[in-house]
DNA sequence: CGGCCGGTTGAATCTCTTCAACGTCCGTGG
DNA sequence: CCACGGACGTTGAAGAGATTCAACCGGCCG
């Protein structure tokens, strides 16, 4: 009997993985998913590892498993913009494109589902249905881009921080009971990563999330942990 | 013999059509042309019409054919960001949302090519290489944005504006040798519809026009007919 | 002719940035 | 063990860039 697929013929490294049921991965049959098992293995990186360079070649794609994986842009003399956080279970990658526009860097420990590019590549051809979710994955991520856009270009740094918070709170509060006005989750990026993505300086986010403080709309421990009692009024801080 | 198809059997609508060859279109075989076509008409708006609105149900799909369509989005307080410039042959339209999260309104007079959602919604499910072209599209659309989010987020007024003639001169210079250095068109959008787009006032853009006038970097006849005597001095001043 | 629309320009104001100082936590090495 | 240095964050004061408010211009339409 094979040690690399359970009993029900579900590889191994698939079998506790999120992305086998919300990701990508639930386009495949159980046939394709052993194909693709074969040839990933599930990969851990540390807070701060750049993941791909901008200007890389692109040899693999991978799935976000855990954590939280920040994409950038940088311009010549430094200045740089994080144009896209990506969360479990996203799909990382740009198909049509040997060469990354983007930096990717893990922004927290982060774990991957890796495969290679061609493996990817092959099965899409056979499963229209996995070139739909692709399909769907890059229109969501369309939709977050142009929120976004709104975001940066017309709102003040007090909504800017507000929408922020929402957003990362949508994404990654544990306790995810859609309908609860309260949430408690720990943010995956410094002040530095914050700045970058909403286009502030570091001074300005800080006296931003001060200012939310004392206003009493979250609160904040050890820089980190971040609690918002109701999600409402952070809302209408948020501008929208 | 049938009036509607021209003799080779390309439907009359087509033949002309630059989609037919660049845009989604080009993924279709003769016989799904043909049934496409069957339900699609010309559709011709003039600058200023509102093509979709926010939260509208959407039924239609669309390519277009001539002309330019802004997608914008408006925060309830009024304020109003454009989020994308679409030109032709582009295809418009969110597939997989019954309902528009974005306002789509014609920027000058704007031709299109207009079908019912479900004529290629059906269409997509024979032809994986039509999924595919759409596919393409919007990881094409999901870079554009992200290169929009630097632009928003980390450039200086002056650099967006730079980037804005740039971006226009790519996409409607008629004389669209690639390396020449100059450049010539028509300004599509009001400096109204410019302030929109690069999360700036009228004002703001004006004076920055004045002052790329002033440094010779560009001429301005009609307040609408730019002159880019040399892209390259654009680009030192787009900050990339 | 008068009024409106689109655009430009000037002066005052405000938001965010810049520069600088300081606090805390934490790992390292004397 | 504690001192040192670095990473990360907060806060204050001064400064710059963009906005706001207002006046003005030219073209076009009724």
């Amino acid at each position: 009997m094979r040690k690399d697929v359970h009993t029900d013929g579900t590889p191994r490294l698939c079998v506790s993985c999120d992305a086998r049921h919300k990701g990508i991965c639930g386009a495949l049959d159980q046939e394709q998913l052993v194909a693709l098992a074969k040839t990933s293995h599930k990969q851990h990186a540390e807070s701060g590892t750049e993941l791909l360079g901008d200007a890389e070649r692109i040899n693999t794609y991978a799935v976000v498993l855990s954590g939280v994986v920040k994409l950038a842009k940088t311009l010549s003399d430094g200045r740089q913009q994080i144009v896209s956080l990506q969360f479990a279970p996203d799909f990382l990658g740009r198909p049509f494109k040997s060469e990354s526009a983007l930096s990717a860097e893990a922004a927290t420990d982060v774990s991957l589902c890796t495969f290679p590019k061609a493996a990817l590549e092959r099965l899409m051809q056979a499963s229209p249905e996995l070139e739909r979710r692709l399909y769907r994955q890059a229109l969501d991520e369309l939709d977050q881009a142009r929120e976004w856009i709104v975001t940066l270009g017309r709102k003040t740094a007090g909504e800017k921080i507000a929408s922020f918070l929402l957003m990362i709170a949508r994404n990654i509060d544990p306790s995810a009971d859609p309908d609860r006005d309260s949430a408690n989750f720990e943010l995956p990026l410094t002040r530095a990563d914050i700045a970058d993505f909403l286009g502030l300086t570091i001074e300005t986010v800080s006296r931003q999330l001060t200012r939310l403080r004392a206003d009493k709309v979250i609160s904040i421990e050890n820089n980190r942990n971040v609690v918002v009692p109701s999600l409402a009024r952070l809302e209408a801080r948020a501008g929208n």
